[in-house]
Formats: structure tokens, sequence, C-alpha cells
RNA sequence: GGAGGGAUGGCAGAGCGGCCGAAUGCGGAGGUCUUGAAAACCUCUGGGCGUGAGCCCCGCGGGUUCGAAUCCCGCUCCCUCCGCCA
């Protein structure tokens, strides 16, 4: 969430950076106006609250000194100031409810150089790599589940019949291939990134702290039972992993990484990409994540980027990146880019990495601080996320592109470890 | 799921309803001394809100009271034992 100082000090630019996201400037004229509001009752409040606790311990005192009179005189004058008090720190505790709600709704900040635009038509693509969309031959027209049922290593019915549709099984080779896929990633990262294996049930608060609630609350799966949330990815059990925390200087970056099932209900997205493993309720996916200084987010979010960039290089795929202009960005992000490769069967560009920066917005919710080495001084650290890489739309891709003209698909050789031997998929396993 | 015990500052650990935002020890920072270091001694050392007076925070949320770290209720988490279990 936003500093709300900032609101009081710089209205305007707030005003300015959010008109980017598209964001009604009269919803932080509101913001102001409750901020106002809440300061004036609680100072109102501690007054009264000041003047009880001062009438207090002159009570003990005259107790002390046997001043009967005096203590009942003025028990019954705090009383009667207790009660103005009550009523008053009641409406102080609507208004500050009231403040926080609309601070939780009310999005980050776009970075100064995120590109503007009013939705994802205006994303500019910053690279491009591998073969044009034209450029494929023949066999590599065929969509991944045709290939895939062909092969039997994707079983979308039998998924569908166990749990709904969206919901794909993967079997045989094609089951190894998401297995390769995450130990591959994770091995890759184990260089700089701590490996975590986090719940994949989390605590309503873990959901605020990373931004999906309350705004995103249908796009989740809740099991009410518990009050538990199904995590719609890695970062939101990464990003509270040091919630309420005060990190030393020293210990930042701290760098993490997880694979981890992701469920998304795609409520919004009824009917659209339905078709395949292009949009389903349960994936998995490898996330790198971390928590850092102001000074050191901007050559960090560099640095996941060059992360899930390797990795489609290494696989062999065609692949774009987009600088996400204001009008496209989520509600916590300052800045992102997205990967995106080519499936040359289904003829689609898919997306299957998002790289963020958040700067404070999520270490607000979630108060993840640290101390400065300096001067001692306690701010909220910057976190930065991306994934690297959601598998399933990786395995579409790879199926379609590595197709041969007999049918069977080629294993990537950053995998040949996993697949004993075995080049392609198809014929021998 | 059942029975009991616990939660206090970076850590350990005191705390009678009032003088407790909190003793003491350790740790950390600075200083004196020293050629340097150690030891010793001295000082400082939680977070948040507020321009300020001041206010809030002793796991979290309520309550009792003139006044709550301290009493009452609910919740969460940790530990021990029993049950169940991959």
């Amino acid at each position: 969430m936003l500093d709300v100082r900032r609101v009081r000090s710089e209205l305007d630019v707030l005003k300015a950076g959010l008109a980017r996201k598209g964001v009604d400037p009269r919803e932080l004229d509101r913001l102001a106006e409750i901020d106002g509001r809440h300061r004036r009752l609680a100072e109102q409040r501690d007054t009264l609250r000041a003047q009880v606790k001062q009438v207090s311990k002159e009570v003990g005192r005259l107790r002390q000194a046997g001043d009967l009179e005096g203590v009942e005189a003025r028990m019954a004058w705090s009383r009667q100031v207790g009660e103005r008090e009550r009523a008053l720190a009641v409406q102080a505790d609507e208004a500050g409810a009231e403040l926080r709600d609309l601070l939780l709704r009310i999005p980050n900040v776009p970075a100064e150089d995120a590109p503007d635009g009013a939705g994802e038509d205006d994303n500019v693509v910053v690279r491009h790599a591998g073969p044009d969309p034209e450029a494929y031959a023949e066999h590599q027209r065929v969509p991944h589940w045709e290939v895939g049922a062909a092969l039997g290593i994707l079983d979308l019915e039998r998924g569908a019949k166990v749990s709904g549709s969206m919901f794909p099984l993967f079997r045989g080779a094609g089951a190894r291939l998401l297995r390769a896929l995450t130990s591959w990633a994770l091995e890759r990262h184990a260089d700089a990134f701590e490996e975590v294996r986090p719940p994949s049930l989390v605590r309503t608060a873990a959901m605020v702290a990373s931004g999906q609630l309350p705004k995103f609350a249908d796009e989740a799966y809740h099991l009410e039972r518990d009050d538990l949330w199904a995590i719609p990815t890695a970062e939101v059990p990464l990003t509270s992993v040091a919630a309420g925390e005060i990190l030393a200087e020293a210990e930042l970056p701290m760098r993490l990484t997880a694979a981890t099932p992701c469920f998304r209900r795609e409520a919004g997205a009824a009917g659209r990409d339905t078709r395949g493993l292009i949009r389903v309720h349960e994936f998995d996916k490898v996330e790198i994540l971390a928590y850092a200084t102001p000074d050191q987010a901007p050559a960090l979010l560099g640095e996941l980027l060059e992360r899930a960039e390797a990795l489609v290089v290494e696989l062999g795929l065609a692949y774009r990146v987009l600088d996400i202009c204001t009008g496209d960005l989520g509600q916590s992000h300052a800045r992102s880019f997205d990967i995106e490769v080519y499936a040359p069967g289904s003829g689609l560009w898919l997306e299957v990495s998002s790289v963020s920066w958040f700067s404070d917005y999520q270490a607000r919710r979630a108060d993840i601080r640290y101390r400065r080495r300096g001067d001692g001084k306690v701010e909220h650290v910057h976190t930065l996320n991306g994934s690297a890489l959601a598998w399933p739309r990786i395995w579409a891709a790879l199926v379609e592109t590595g197709r041969q003209p007999d049918g069977t698909v080629a294993v990537p050789g950053a995998l040949a470890p996993w697949f004993a031997g075995a080049t392609t998929i198809g014929s021998a396993l």
C-alpha cells in the first residue's frame, strides 16, 4: 500500500502517477479526506486519554496520602472524561478502518520509466529472439493437445474426469518432462537463490500482504472450513516469509526460489483460451524472489529478468520480452516485464514469465523492514519477483516446437539428464 | 481430536492493579585506558503515530477498572503427554 504521509505531502504527484494507471484522482481526494478526519479524531482522543492517565496517577498518590475525598472527586471526573474518550476512540477506529480499507485497494504508483499505455495492446516489445512465427515447418504446426493425445503424454479427458476442465493430467514422458523442468530450473538458480518449499495453503494475511486480497478474492480458491487460501503463485508465501520482521542490511538482497503448485479460479476468463494447457486451474511454477534495499532493486529487476530469459533461451524457444505499460500493470506492480514464448502449433504467444518490481508496496502491507547500515534507520524493503518459469505453457511450446516429421518430440538438451539417454518423446519411452 | 504448561526488548530472564515502555544479565555501538589487543570502567542501545504537548505497542482481539504487562473472556502460536496418521 501507499505511504499515507505521501498523501499529505505530495498528493498531486500521487494523482499524476496513478492517473497513468487509470486511477480516478477523486479516489485520492477521498483518501486525503478520510486521513484528515482520522487524524483529527485521534488527536482529540489522545488529549482526553492523556488527562485520564494523569488523573489516574493522582488517584494513586492521594490514596497513599489518605485523602479519600480527593480520590473520590478525581475518580468521578475521570469516569466522565473516560466516557467521552471511549466515544471518540470508537469514531477514530472507524475512520482508521475505513482508511486502511481504501489504502489496501489503491494500486501502486508505476515507475517513472514504465511505458504509458491504456492496456495490453500498448505493451512494448523490447527484445525478440528465435525464429519468426512464419518460419516454422509444417510438422511443427500441430497444437500441443493433439500432440499430447497422440503420444499419450497429456490426458485432458481424464484430468477433467477427476477434477473438471482446465485441470490437466500429464502421463509418462509428459509428466517426466514437467518434473525435469522443475528440477532443472531449481538447479539453475541454486548459485544465488536459497531453495524454499513453502506451504501451498496460506492465511488471509499472506494473501493481503502480496496484494491478492481484498480486491481479487474471486480469483483464488478459498477453503472455507479452515479459512485458508490455495496459493495462486509462490510469490504469496515467499513474500510473507519475512513479514513483520526487521532485517539487517547485510542480509539484503535476500534471494529465494521455490517450486510450487499454483491455483487460479480464472473466474474472469470463462471461455477464453480454454483449449489445451493455455489456461488451467492448477499448474506448477518455479518462482524467484528477492527482498532488497531501494538502491539494490533496479539491478535485481534486471537480474531476475536475465535469469528467466536465460531459461527460455536454453530450452531453444522463440520468445519476446514485453515492457508492460502503465495501463496493464498489476495493482501491486511498479514495473513489469513479461516473457512470451511462441507456440507454433497453437499459433500463439504465451506468457510464461512475469518479472516485477513492487517498490515498497508489498513490504508496507507485509510490514517488512530493514535497518540501514550507516545511520541505523529502519525503512521498508523493496520486493521483486519473477516466474522462472511457469511450466504448462512451456510444455506446450516445447512439444509444438520440438515436434519432428515422424510425430515424435525432441527432448531439449538441457533436460537430457532426466531422460536417461532418450532424445525423443514418443518412440522409446 | 483430548489434557496440561507457556508467549515480556536482538537473546536470556524479572515483573505487587498505580512511581513499568518495563529490573538484571548477555549481545551490539561509542568512549577512557593501551604501542596494539584483551581485561576493566563509563555512556548509549526496541518499534510506530503526531509539527508539538503527547499517544500507542509486553503474542492478537475484546472486557473489567479512575488506572491493566499484571484480573476476566475469545483467538493464534509454541512446548509436554495421550489418540490418530504419510
